[in-house]
DNA sequence: CTTCTTGTTCCATTATTTGGAACGTGATTT
DNA sequence: AAATCACGTTCCAAATAATGGAACAAGAAG
């Protein structure tokens, strides 16, 4: 069998063990996550497909309404993506849960209050809660941020013990959004001790020059679920006392989300 | 050429051409589109396979991450859908170039303004602008409501010719939502004959009680892309009257819109 | 203890996907 | 105008993945 020889112990490639379906979903991503449109030859070539094969895929996931196809003959992400996501989105009982909490520590704060979940080392936003002015509703949902330099991301990494944290970030790649970034996992794993001691995580302009947050974590009693809750706002209002003074209104954000979540999910059956 | 030998009206069934994505998506669906969380044996009763295919399935969206399994067992759409969702709608060209006219809009009538696109019989709510307190993000878009019982969806319907129109309504079920929704095809066909004269359509509580709006249809030349645009709002305010004086606003939005679409999109290469 | 119900695994059979090559078509060059 | 090229599209035998029935666990109910 050519299989996968040698037990090669990554796996890291992303569900390679879907078979038809993550091979079309890898095209997804290619499409969603492009910067710019792209034209049939430019999947092509970050594909390793034949052109024939590669064709009916595409076909396929715009015959489905994943991909559409523009006038220039660009794909792009379907809107049944839009569709769906709503969906899942309205009816997601963690965010539900959590909504009250995220309006309250909005009013206390003044700020942008988001609430993310962690999937593998990224952040995907669930929810956002902004003061006066929507400056762009919806934006920040459905967004995937690196993990290791969000608030909301390292919050949820320091509820994790040293094994699964280490298991997790192993490979990571360390991008320098700007000067503050952590540089490597050695600075990351010293952020985490911190974060555990303190019980919530600062981001001082580590992912976006002169945006700040302070973050505390949101995690199930058996790990399968870790999140955390932010407050998020410019440097220039949240300054390293604000963070501090926030701190526990975060902390105290978290804990009751959690309190929720246990009395409206926790008895299993 | 083989293209559509005798020009079979059936295609009705969705993209059951699609092979095994198709069949994927279905359970997608059946799963995002329920009201309540399903288990395993509730998905397995609704689609006729055997438990083993299903179970399989089930794992791969799962491990793709287009559906979620809770701590009960039971199946949800996963957050992979929204995070994809998140780059079709940020990207979407049609929804930026709208977006300007729409806020105009929402400041000249001080109510809530959508933005709809047309797929198949049913419209999907891309933007929505509302006045001061933003009761709740995000909650419309994405949604897909039926096109006869909508402003937005009224409105795009009547760009289509009799023949197109007659193509893609052929099979539609009537579901009387209020007491003012359209019972049969003869009374949607009216009102889209009076839309066509009119240059725009009201809904007078056809979709929901207590809810007017006056919308504007938005077509691209080739007819390849229908949409709308429109003004909503509680009865109470938005008054016969109102909708009226708003009318040629709102046709005015639909028109710089499709203008702008001319020159941003036209030149096509 | 026995009998259901629910969920999971296995594997020969079957259907779908694959990939290479050939075919169109319009643009660019000779 | 003819030849060449870049880009998409279609076809079909061969390779591969999905199927479905049955057997297997593990609880819950009788």
């Amino acid at each position: 069998m050519n299989s996968r020889q040698g037990d090669d112990m990554r796996e890291i490639r992303r569900g390679r063990e879907t078979g038809t379906l993550g091979k079309l979903m890898t095209l997804v991503d290619l499409v969603a996550l492009s910067d710019r449109p792209m034209r049939f030859t430019d999947i092509l070539s970050l594909s390793d497909q034949p052109r024939g094969t590669l064709h009916r895929q595409l076909s396929h996931l715009v015959e489905e309404g994943l991909l559409e196809i523009d006038r220039d003959g660009c794909y792009l992400p379907g809107i049944r993506l839009l569709s769906l996501a709503s969906r899942s989105w309205a009816r997601n009982e963690f965010r539900t849960v959590a909504e009250p909490h995220l309006r309250l520590l909005q009013a206390q704060t003044g700020e942008t209050v988001h609430l993310g979940v962690l999937r593998g080392t990224e952040v995907i936003y669930l929810d956002k809660v902004e003061g006066r002015q929507s400056v762009r509703m919806y934006s920040q949902i459905g967004n995937a941020s690196p993990a290791y330099c969000t608030g909301v991301g390292k919050a949820a990494l320091s509820a994790l013990d040293d094994t699964s944290f280490g298991a997790r970030v192993a490979g990571l790649e360390f991008h320098a959004y700007t000067e503050h970034t952590h540089r490597s996992l050695a600075d990351l794993r010293a952020d985490i001790e911190a974060i555990r001691r303190r019980g919530c995580a600062f981001d001082r302009e580590e992912h976006e020059s002169g945006i700040c947050c302070v973050a505390a974590p949101i995690y199930s009693d058996d790990n399968d679920m870790l999140a955390g809750v932010s407050v998020t706002g410019p440097a220039y209002r949240v300054t390293p006392g604000k963070l501090e003074e926030w701190a526990p209104l975060v902390k105290a954000a978290a804990a009751a989300i959690m309190q929720d979540m246990h009395s409206r999910l926790g008895p299993r059956r």
